[in-house]
DNA sequence: AGTGGTACTCGGTATCACACAGTACCGCTT
DNA sequence: AAGCGGTACTGTGTGATACCGAGTACCACT
């Protein structure tokens, strides 16, 4: 699938908000996910531009740890204010793609 | 609902697409439809520089015709460029909020 | 010593929706 | 006829976001 970039703006930052909050985890492993769920064209420093986001925002909690097979992982983790980032993006999501379906099958 | 700029970026346009697809239209009518649609907030400004983009990409074909209510109308039609960028909208729609659903059931 | 995989940072760019101000046509009321 | 509100398009500038590219650095293995 080429160029995807236009339309993950807005989204691609609930994604990693959803990836963090069913699993502490850290940067590049974020963007192998993201990778493997079909965004391939995603890159790491989309990924920790949206990290350093978050963490400005408040949103998330961050451990740094040592990994053994390179350098220090940053984990990060959801705190209550990053829960309910989380929870109003996916309701956001619901009401804005269910709308554009809808235009989709033509019943707009 | 608050604030959609941000998810909106990369599909608003491929909905003007599909409203002036499905009928040919004009700036003012558009942006009606889209607050219909549930997309509150676009205003006028948006819709005519999402118009102007499209023009300038040879994506449509448009036609001035007065109105008789106001100021002549330019009236929007897909041509075959534009046609085929919308089938191109749909199927980057389809593919990244399949994934981005099967990512929300935890499905991912 | 060199290579490749892992892991994070930072400055700059392009694109997009949006804000805002302006122009202008028209029917209606006062 | 003057003003008002609804209709309709234009143009400049702003802010947010994903992306690019270069750099730094740790570690295992050869």
């Amino acid at each position: 699938m080429d160029d995807l970039t236009e339309m993950l703006k807005g989204t691609l930052e609930g994604c990693v908000l959803e990836i963090i909050g069913s699993e502490e985890t850290y940067g590049y492993a974020i963007t192998r996910r993201l990778n493997d769920l079909g965004f391939a064209d995603v890159i790491e420093g989309t990924v920790y531009t949206i990290l350093l986001r978050l963490e400005r925002n408040g949103l998330v909690q961050v451990t740094k740890r040592p990994s053994g097979v390179g350098p220090p992982r940053k984990f990060y983790e959801l705190n209550e204010a990053g829960r309910e980032e989380l929870a109003k993006f996916w309701a956001k999501w619901q009401y804005v793609s269910s709308r554009i379906d809808r235009l989709k099958e033509g019943r707009g």
